[in-house]
DNA sequence: CAAAAAATGAAATATAATTTCAAAATAAGC
DNA sequence: GCTTATTTTGAAATTATATTTCATTTTTTG
């Protein structure tokens, strides 16, 4: 990446050895970059109290080849700094200033995540899927959903999963699993009843167990072999902060499933289209 | 709003939509970001082999108001050309790189959702939702986990919710439910046969009919009172696009959960407490 | 295979950026 | 303090660039 500077920073820096319209016009523009993205020479003119030229000559003094260039510029380094979008989620909002306000908290969770996401266990949990005969998969409540989500994925590339939310049922499959068994458990807050119970038993029978939790601390990122920990983003109202570790969670097993399906494409590719083929032929249907 | 989409990404979406020579030129962007930031029309027409009038229309198909928006919005988003960030996930890459990747596509299909969002059918549904007395909701295959985060959301805060992947079961569910129920679709394709005959039978008893689809033109879309259409994303390997379109449908049931319960909040707050201090007593648990 | 519809590019037009140049403001010299 | 150079500035002219129009070609449909 060729690194320019940030052009808000050197319009700064550059004020003082401009001339006095010129700088008056560069105090407009960095008060209203957002806004000068969108006007032309004229109607800056005319906003900023300058002529057309000397706006021309302005973009030159800052080392710029002209209007337009400033205008690419200034985009770039004008990004997302709207600070209502930051705050919390109140009553009686605007329907579109709500969906803004989730679109941050998504991103921040997802970039969060993969920020301190470790990769190396990611790597090493793809082998032990490969590896292994049967993955059982448990998730309760917001985490079920989840548990699906990693079910349907590793089941359309062939991989045997057991996915069930009767946690007694869960129990008597473990017992009896084979030792090449991979259970994946996964828990917001690490601290389920159903989820250490059916952890311990796993462990006790020797399978790999993976927890994905957000709480290293948690007692289910201590007691399983490799826990995986998502960064979930705070409240958003309510206390009702589900969905952001939601996708927190639905990304983490996204960049399990790719990881693990990158290391083994060749025999996956085929039994990916196979399937789809299958579906559209018996179904008639495509999602 | 200040968060924009990708616009790479956001061509890659929908170089298939586009005709011959505008794919073609489309194409030829995506191959030169960097130099095409430097061109104008007639340069840029003369490299790719197209007309300038070509540019400009291929702008407009992709939602940009001209040429000159698209070399701003280019170089913005150019920054993440030179690590290859854009590219498709092939065999043997690094797990981080794998997650860069995949986080630049969830936050681009979040935006893209966000910004195609009809705010005001999500309004009035949102007033539906208050009003029915049941709520029965679909989705088979990917979709189906978004039915369950629908569920869950909606019978946290005490709205009755039927959800089952027993189509048979839910079409007898549909024929008896009264006149006030609210049946909510959600199918990507919108195409799916079970998906379509569902929705027929809703509409024939006269319930409110929700679809929640990628495909403005599909038979759901058509058939449904309120279709919600989000903008899923395209494929990023092994055409398994499904992990961002599951991520748009799970945001687009975030915004219609919190302006619902924006709108309701008085009577909601008082639900989720009530339900959350159950859980905690009844199974000393919190996730 | 013919008719209709869609896509395309050449040329015309509109728009916007840039340059020129004369006037105004400022600085330097006497 | 006045005159003369120098710089700064904006109005108008020019040039560059984007956009639209419309006739032609290509593709689709009946």
């Amino acid at each position: 990446m060729i690194l320019e500077e940030n052009i808000i920073l050197q319009i700064k820096s550059k004020l003082n050895e401009l001339s006095k319209t010129e700088k008056k016009l560069g105090e407009y523009i960095l008060q209203h970059s957002v806004e000068t993205v969108n006007d032309n020479t004229s109607e800056l003119a005319k906003k900023a109290g300058v002529s057309p030229a000397t706006i021309v000559r302005f973009c030159r003094s800052i080392g710029l080849s002209g209007f337009s260039q400033l205008k690419i510029r200034l985009y770039a380094d004008s990004s997302s700094v709207d600070e209502g979008l930051y705050s919390d989620i109140t009553s009686n909002e605007d329907v579109a200033l709500i969906a803004d306000k989730l679109v941050l908290r998504f991103n921040s969770s997802i970039a969060q995540t993969a920020k301190h996401l470790d990769t190396s266990h990611i790597e090493k949990i793809s082998e032990i899927i490969d590896a292994c005969t049967t993955i059982y998969v448990y998730g309760l409540g917001a985490s079920h959903v989840v548990a699906d989500d990693f079910t349907q994925k590793f089941s359309r590339i062939g991989k045997p999963v057991v996915n069930t939310l009767d946690h007694h049922l869960l129990s008597s499959a473990l017992i009896s699993a084979d030792d090449h068994s991979l259970f994946v458990v996964i828990s917001n807050s690490g601290e389920t009843n159903e989820v250490i119970k059916l952890a311990e038993i796993a462990k006790q029978k020797k399978l790999y167990t993976i927890g994905i939790s957000q709480n290293a601390n948690s007692t289910l990122a201590q007691l399983v072999d490799f826990p995986v920990i998502h960064h979930g983003g705070e409240a958003v109202m309510l206390r009702s902060a589900a969905t952001t570790s939601l996708v927190s969670q639905l990304f983490t097993i996204d960049v399990l499933y790719y990881a693990y399906v990158n290391k083994h494409s060749q025999k996956i590719l085929k039994l990916l289209k196979d399937s789809k083929i299958n579906i559209q032929t018996f179904f008639k249907e495509n999602s």
